[in-house]
DNA sequence: ATCATCCTTCCGAACGTTCGTCAGGATGAT
DNA sequence: ATCATCCTGACGAACGTTCGGAAGGATGAT
């Protein structure tokens, strides 16, 4: 199938140069097509790039749905440090979240509403899964009664997002200095 | 001075749409001149576009270097938090901070290198300043002896990355949120 | 088996617009 | 008279987009 080609070189484009960057008439060399042949399978730029993003919101939820679905019965630092360091592992380099990110915070201004919500759906759905995880581990004694499921969560979201920012500005090396150094000190932030 | 307000006016630009998104000739209108006439000034867009960024970065670290040298001789979480939320204040919808981020994270192809350098010496200039302050504090006896200065260091810069994120994407009130929660968490990981 | 028909896919050519850029002239202050 | 500044005008290149038609395969009737 053509047009899931064009979506998978398209992605790569959108993520290294972004909307404005990307232009079908490279997108379509890379395929091995000229432009005009990707106005048969989508409308235009937009329809490619906003039925692209689908996909990547959809797939970058559904890896945190099934990493926190799939080792839910491992101890609360074993899931979250483990959570960490398969986002790290599984997302270097890895053009589906560099877009994400990069689209999630400099959106193209002429579709800056689709995506913030887009966008918030993200984060909140994130938020919903965790506070229950924290709320059990509360429960079961392992984290300090100082500390609150929402602020756990938000603080933990606040680590996630300090290692994306560090995964694509610095790379692997220095990502992984500090994930070790923020969980060492996050975890021993709110555990009892 | 001209030049000094089509800098002005292209920062704006620059960072909300980004260096392939921002176009001269939208910049020159707001500035009032036509934008053949951004030529007198600057010998193209890139000279435009770097001249700006060395400002951008520029005031950037100057901002963290004036902020630890007048507070220096407050105590450690009084000196940490509070560059958290100065950042915070000073940073809210600012355009220096927005492209300084941009650009770090998403720099135009054809200017990679000049800006990834650029973007280093940054982070490592803040690292230096930082480590020498939680050397003193852990002298002092302020923080864990399981805590070592560089852990310290690299996980407060985590921190603050995770506020500039919020910054950008979810907007003060977030923001505020997760420093709340991210520095009561962080602040109680590093403690004696 | 042949033929007409339809649909999908792709491309050549061109559209109008915008991009960054360059040359040359008018204006006004020093 | 010189200089800086801004202008008009025009440039080639690239952008996203549209249209008409060529190729090929599948379908169904004859």
């Amino acid at each position: 199938m053509t047009a899931a080609r064009i979506k998978e070189v398209a992605l790569k484009h959108f993520a290294k140069n972004g909307y404005e960057g990307a232009s079908l008439a490279d997108i379509a060399a890379e395929v091995g097509i000229k432009k005009q042949s990707i106005y048969t399978h989508f409308k235009g730029k937009d329809e490619l790039f906003l039925d692209l993003l689908d996909d990547v919101f959809t797939k970058e939820l559904q890896f945190s749905v099934d990493y926190l679905d799939r080792y839910k019965e491992l101890s609360l630092d074993q899931l979250l440090y483990g959570f960490l360091t398969q986002y790290q592992v599984c997302y270097e380099k890895d053009d589906n979240a560099k877009l994400f990110l990069r689209v999630s915070f400099f959106p193209p201004s002429h579709l800056y509403d689709v995506i913030v919500k887009e966008g918030y759906r993200y984060w909140d759905t994130l938020e919903k899964m965790l506070i229950p995880v924290f709320d059990q581990a509360i429960a079961a004694g392992d984290i300090s009664s100082d500390i609150s499921s929402n602020t756990a969560t938000i603080a933990f979201l606040a680590v996630l997002d300090g290692m994306f920012v560090e995964l694509l500005f610095g790379g692997t090396e220095r990502s992984l200095k500090r994930i070790e150094a923020s969980w060492f000190v996050y975890w021993r932030g709110i555990k009892k």
